[in-house]
RNA sequence: GGUGAGAUACUCAAGUGGCCAACGAGGGCAGACUGUAAAUCUGCUGGUUUUUACCUUCGAAGGUUCGAAUCCUUCUCUCACCA
């Protein structure tokens, strides 16, 4: 970045910084600031603190929480020097943003194992040199009981009943645990800990992105941090936030060929929502695609692949991402049989369709297993069973419940 | 600490002695139509080696009754108001 300045005047650097930065987001507080940082990294090459946080609540990111990575990449670019946060502490309490109750508490091997796999995966997207891995247990433990009663003195029970999740918690007369009014104290004091001077986050962070401002000032860290908020990826469902908790999620770590299903089973209107935050295509090329749909001349289909190409190829391969393709095309679109289907060894012979489809985990009961017979759910071999009373004997089957679910049982009676 | 209200299936929410495995809505699953999309229509949505039957469920444990989600007692938890 630094060899163009010679070609163009600092101001238009700022401002191409600025634009890739905020292209996306939600919403900027303390916008000047941010301009003051990037400003200050073009003329004295000292870059600035940016701080994400992140709670290592399941194993594996997402692609929600890689449309904050991708930010923070972009930050790298521009000057930024990352503070990815694993929220080891705070995640024993849990977040209770948007959450319409208390959340479970995690014990700590979950959580050090899961923090383990965030590290690994971050660096798919982000630049190590220029990333700096903290856990906020390192300093919210040695804070103590008296730190913390320090710490909650400086926010009152009437601020934090205006956060709306808590407004509807207490009107509704759900319980709110006190160690959620803690949280968002937790982590606006991980900001006057690391002095960060920019902090992304959800929009739906907003209270908790905020305290790290009024914190800093409390605290006397001699800055107040710019607050960049992203909008919220929706999950496969597209109505509902994408979270691990909701398990409409497409993991980072997730196979090609399931990635790439899961990408085309998002609905047609939420497919843009997906180009618009975790596509690499620029702006323009998107609006093309789209009015390309909206006049027919493309198919969304087409499109959509192109989005599960993409998306695929970045935490895999383009190889892999061709192959997953190539298996969708034959299992869906032809409505083959996948070659790589579950297989199970069952010792028992002859055995009722229903309980071997139990056996089998295509179904959770012999009752469940009976309604889709009764509803012709269930092929075996590729043809629908109608008979609800069936029992098979030795031999090697291919059970399909619905349209996804395969399975192949090989048949063996015990001797 | 006191008083009052409440706890029903994945969620919300009816049901106040038998017609209750429990209305309805959402969600989910399946079928038709499609592009494994959306929308729409239809069916299902506690369990059981077999189903016009049986078994277990309405915060927990006891009790009354031929019979309880419904009545009584105790307990646990939540909320509201008061202190």
């Amino acid at each position: 970045m630094i060899k163009y300045r010679y070609f163009f005047g600092i101001v238009e650097l700022i401002e191409t910084a600025l634009k890739e930065i905020e292209r996306g987001i939600s919403e900027i507080i303390d916008r000047e600031n941010l301009e003051k940082l990037i400003k200050r990294f073009h003329e004295t090459g000292e870059r600035y603190l940016v701080k994400a946080g992140f709670d290592p609540t399941a194993p594996d990111l997402h692609l929600g929480h890689t449309v904050l990575i991708q930010k923070l990449a972009t930050f790298q670019k521009f000057g930024g020097k990352i503070q990815f946060l694993i929220g080891n502490f705070t995640a024993m309490i849990g977040d209770p943003t948007g959450k319409s109750a208390t959340r479970k508490q995690l014990s700590e091997e979950e959580i050090s194992k899961n923090a383990e796999t965030y590290r690994e995966q971050i660096f798919k997207i982000l630049d190590r040199d220029q990333t700096e891995v903290v856990f906020n247990r390192d300093w919210l433990e040695p804070l103590g009981a008296s730190g913390m009663v320090a710490l909650s003195t400086t926010s009152t029970v009437a601020r934090m009943l205006e956060r709306d999740d808590f407004e509807k918690r207490y009107k509704g007369n759900s319980p709110i645990a006190i160690s959620e009014f803690i949280y968002p104290l937790l982590q606006g004091y991980d900001s006057v800990h690391l002095k960060s001077d920019v902090e992304l986050g959800g929009t739906d962070q907003k209270f908790n992105l905020l305290m790290g401002r009024t914190l800093q000032k409390t605290y006397g860290v001699g800055k107040e941090q710019s607050v960049l908020m992203m909008p919220i990826l929706e999950g496969l469902d597209g109505v509902q936030k994408m979270s691990k908790s909701l398990g409409n999620y497409i993991g980072v770590r997730e196979n090609p060929n399931d990635m790439f299903g899961k990408v085309l089973s998002i609905s047609d209107s939420l497919m843009w929502r997906y180009y618009e935050l975790l596509s690499a295509k620029s702006l323009e090329e998107i609006k093309i695609l789209k009015s390309g749909v909206e006049t027919g001349k493309l198919h969304p289909k087409v499109v959509k692949e192109e989005l599960a190409l993409e998306i695929v190829t970045r935490f895999h391969s383009k190889e892999e991402a061709h192959g997953a393709k190539a298996h969708f095309d034959l299992v869906h679109a032809k409505g083959e049989i996948p070659e790589d289907i579950p297989e199970f060894e069952i010792s028992e012979s002859p055995i009722w369709i229903a309980k071997l489809l139990v056996e089998m985990k295509l179904q959770k009961s012999t009752s469940e297993a009976r309604r889709s017979l009764k509803q012709g759910a269930v092929k075996l071999d590729g043809k629908k069973v109608a008979d609800e009373q069936l029992k098979l004997d030795n031999g090697e089957y291919i059970l399909q419940v619905g349209k996804r679910k395969f399975g192949k049982a090989k048949i063996n009676e015990a001797t």
